[in-house]
DNA sequence: ACAAAACTATACATACCTGTATATATATAT
DNA sequence: ATATATATATACAGGTATGTATAGTTTTGT
């Protein structure tokens, strides 16, 4: 991968995150990576491209990062569920983070035919997923129910943390979801 | 007030949430409304200050929708909190039902200087805050953070339902608010 | 050294956006 | 009925957006 494709995907997912999607121009994106339009133009063949590109890394990214957290600690699936909101409390906090893309580009792309709604849209199913999926190995009944709820708070903390830093709302969707996995837990004994 | 401006915000109401606020030209909210350019900038000085009213509505009708549901049921106060997401859930179903302002206005313009970004991110707060006094009416003790997890449930729930119409969200939101509520209610005991 | 590839610089076509200017038509009120 | 407010029709100014055309420069591989 191109040096320059690296710099111009860092640049957009920043602004993208910081400034908003529609907002953010090609001039501006190319300006402050340092580079032209042509070359802009040249990797990725439109903005369209180019936004649908910054969801895929930015998703890659995040799952990644935490499949190796979590598969890093305990090994016991219902020790899994229960640390995967210290995690998304810890990439929250990292230094790096600028939001999650797929929650800001369905807001910004309602229509349902459009390629970047449909994108974050499936990006979102598949991490209600992945939950789904640690809280079935953690034997839990309703696991397509509670991933549900988890990812609502996950989904309504960054998307707090995002409007106002430090709000503490990670901090209280943590609290939630360890009652909620809890409650899921007992429930099943 | 007049009946074209009315229905001026009514059109632009419903087409920021189908289509995005900045995907919505006044030309198109002007052809849908069935008047022109010149009567919406009579009625509203610029298309920000449309946004802007377009939002104070929004957020007026549902708070006097939930006030008037809220008053006209039980007067105990544990119970008020209780019912809080059964209201939630009727209005969210409701057929006039097109998503809530501030949500979206908020990811749309992400710059915290921008007058748009403030006042939904104060609808937000306000919001959070109308669910704060009906937790410490209750007596619960963390009224506060009891709060900011159950509009994390309404938001995530509101966005997941916008998103895709029929999803279950809501229902799923409202089983985990009982549990955070009943945990609360109980813990003060 | 030299050819190929990568990158820059700049100008521009095309389209869309907000907001206004100007002229005309239609209600409404006294 | 006639002045006044209200709404329409239309064109356009000024700005900004994406995407391309053209020409020149730098880097890289061999």
């Amino acid at each position: 991968m191109s040096a320059l494709k690296d710099k111009l995907l860092l640049v957009a997912t920043d602004l993208f995150q910081t400034r908003g999607i529609n907002s953010t121009g090609v001039d501006t994106i190319v300006a402050v990576a340092g580079t032209t339009k042509m070359t802009l133009y040249k990797y990725f063949g439109s903005k369209e491209d180019l936004i649908l590109e910054v969801l895929k890394k930015g998703h890659q990214d995040f799952q990644n990062w935490i499949d190796e957290k979590l598969n890093a600690s305990s090994k016991k699936p219902s020790d899994k569920i229960q640390q995967l909101f210290d995690y998304i409390e810890e990439w929250v906090n990292s230094p790096g983070f600028t939001g999650v893309g797929f929650i800001k580009a369905s807001a910004e792309f309602p229509n349902e035919e459009n390629p970047i709604h449909q994108l974050s849209s499936q990006q979102s199913r598949e991490f209600r997923q992945f939950i789904s999926k640690l809280a079935s190995d953690a034997s839990i009944k309703d696991a397509e129910g509670l991933a549900l709820q988890l990812s609502l708070l996950f989904e309504g903390a960054v998307q707090a943390e995002q409007m106002k830093r430090g709000s503490g709302a990670i901090k209280y969707a943590k609290k939630a979801a360890k009652i909620l996995i809890d409650g899921a837990i007992k429930s099943l004994r």
